[in-house]
DNA sequence: CGGATTTGACCGGCGC
DNA sequence: GCGCCGGTCAAATCCG
């Protein structure tokens, strides 16, 4: 049961009609085309001139209605008046409507070019990381030969050289991380097994130990919806169903089926305190390319795995107040996204069932027990999306409200959202910073910082 | 008929 | 060792 949500993406717009009751003019599905609804951008692209003419119609009848009634005790100049405001303010609505159209075909581009560069940049990591364990290998083979009989200084020549082939690379990465591809290029040329990052580390041990960590590492997504299942983008298969313990709503298991072997699963779970929300929580990385239509919700999900696995290890005393994060370091209160570590594994939740005016914060749930994860990864990034994102993504977030399947409009929403990206861009630099520093991709050409904010040179895809 | 779903059985981890 | 629980498997069933 993995199609498009059963819900209806309309938005009824209502004129009065002579007694002055409301009546429906025209419904707008919003999401008629299956592509729009994969994309943030189009969310507020109307059918816009057949639309609008009837809206146009219809004003210019209720004009004339209006007319009729004015007719018994109104003189011709006052009914010119009338027509002339009302067409007025109409023209002002057109013209403003028009404007909102073309943010959003602007929003839209933006969006084209951040998931191109998201790809790009996923790929040159990938290939990046790749090249760093093959170098790890060889120094490896180097180190036993060198120890094998071969003096000091070649040794030191040999890791030297190692070393600057590394920072070779990294320059190659930063060069072309300002490059341009094409989305359907860089599909083609993913490769398979790269998404997941292989982060370099000082021990085979640590290495595993964070793969397995990056495996565990699951993100929660909780979005209303009616439907048993949020349209992602990707095709699931059902394996299992169990009913957990403590939620009277059965757990349903599925697992990826867009490509063979693909190891990501997701669960997907009513709340128990919110029969109508949804909650699903994914696993894993996937080994193929993703269409577009899943980008918004892989590169999200992926973003907040990521950003959960960034941060340094508890501090001190290994525990951060919540109530001192969100009292201080974030300002607001609301939903927005949640780190626990207190599960079986560590677990980023994105809360997508948030009204308009308090969306995009970041709440730590009270009694979670919560990793520091550092100004640079959660808490930065998150609180400059909450400081940021009003705007731009509220038409998104508001048209999605207004029907009951959140979540491809959230997800793409916040994936659309360039502060967000820049946010995660901070975050994603910042890991790759800690964990080697000659890769050196700058934090400040973030979007944020950039003189073109929207286009940032860096900008995550993931799964 | 083939793919998807359902559902009971099975397995492993964990706490007692 | 035992029971509980979450997760997965796989045969049976459903459905287009």
């Amino acid at each position: 049961m993995d199609g498009p949500s059963d819900h209806d993406h309309t938005v009824i717009i209502n004129s009065l009609d002579d007694h002055g009751e409301k009546r429906v003019v025209n419904e707008m599905d919003f999401f008629a085309d299956e592509n729009c609804s994969k994309d943030a951008s189009t969310m507020f692209q109307f059918k816009k001139e057949s639309n609008f003419d009837c809206v146009e119609q219809e004003l210019r009848l209720n004009i004339s209605t209006g007319l009729n009634l004015l007719t018994t005790n109104t003189t011709a100049s006052d009914k010119s008046t009338v027509v002339n405001k009302i067409s007025n303010e109409f023209l002002v609505l057109k013209s403003e409507f028009d404007r909102v159209n073309m943010e959003n075909e602007r929003l839209r581009a933006m969006l084209n070019q951040i998931n191109s560069k998201n790809y790009s940049l996923q790929m040159q990591i990938g290939t990046l990381l790749q090249h760093q364990q093959n170098l790890k290998g060889a120094i490896s083979t180097g180190d036993r030969k060198i120890n094998d009989g071969v003096g000091e200084e070649e040794k030191q020549r040999f890791l030297v050289s190692k070393s600057m082939e590394e920072k070779s690379m990294a320059n190659e990465l930063q060069k072309n991380s300002t490059s341009e591809k094409s989305p359907e290029k860089n599909f083609q040329e993913w490769i398979p097994n790269n998404k997941v990052p292989k982060f370099h580390s000082s021990s085979k041990d640590t290495d595993q130990a964070a793969e397995a960590t990056i495996k565990k590492a699951r993100v929660s997504v909780r979005a209303r919806s009616e439907a048993s299942i949020i349209s992602d983008g990707c095709q699931w298969r059902k394996y299992g169903q169990k009913m957990a313990k403590g939620n009277p709503f059965p757990r349903a298991y599925y697992r990826c089926t867009m490509a063979v072997g693909c190891p990501v699963r997701k669960q997907v779970q009513r709340s128990i305190e919110d029969r109508l929300v949804l909650i699903t929580t994914y696993e894993g990385n996937h080994n193929h390319p993703l269409p577009p239509a899943a980008m918004s919700m892989a590169s999200t999900t992926s973003a907040a795995a990521s950003m959960l696995l960034s941060g340094p290890m508890p501090s001190a005393d290994g525990f951060m107040n919540p109530n001192m994060l969100t009292g201080t370091i974030l300002p607001y209160s609301a939903n927005f996204a949640s780190i626990s570590a207190s599960a079986p594994f560590p677990t980023v939740t994105l809360d997508l069932t948030t009204t308009p005016t308090t969306h995009s914060h970041m709440q730590m749930l009270p009694g979670q027990f919560t990793r520091d994860y550092g100004p640079q990864a959660i808490a930065h990034a998150l609180y400059n999306h909450s400081r940021f994102l009003p705007g731009v993504s509220d038409a998104a977030f508001f048209s999605s409200e207004s029907s009951h399947d959140m979540t491809n409009a959230a997800t793409a929403a916040i994936a659309s959202d360039p502060k967000f990206t820049a946010a995660i861009a901070e975050a994603l630099s910042s890991i790759i910073g800690n964990l080697n520093p000659d890769i050196g991709i700058d934090s400040k050409n973030s979007p944020k910082n950039s003189s073109d904010r929207n286009m940032g040179n860096l900008s995550f895809a993931g799964k």
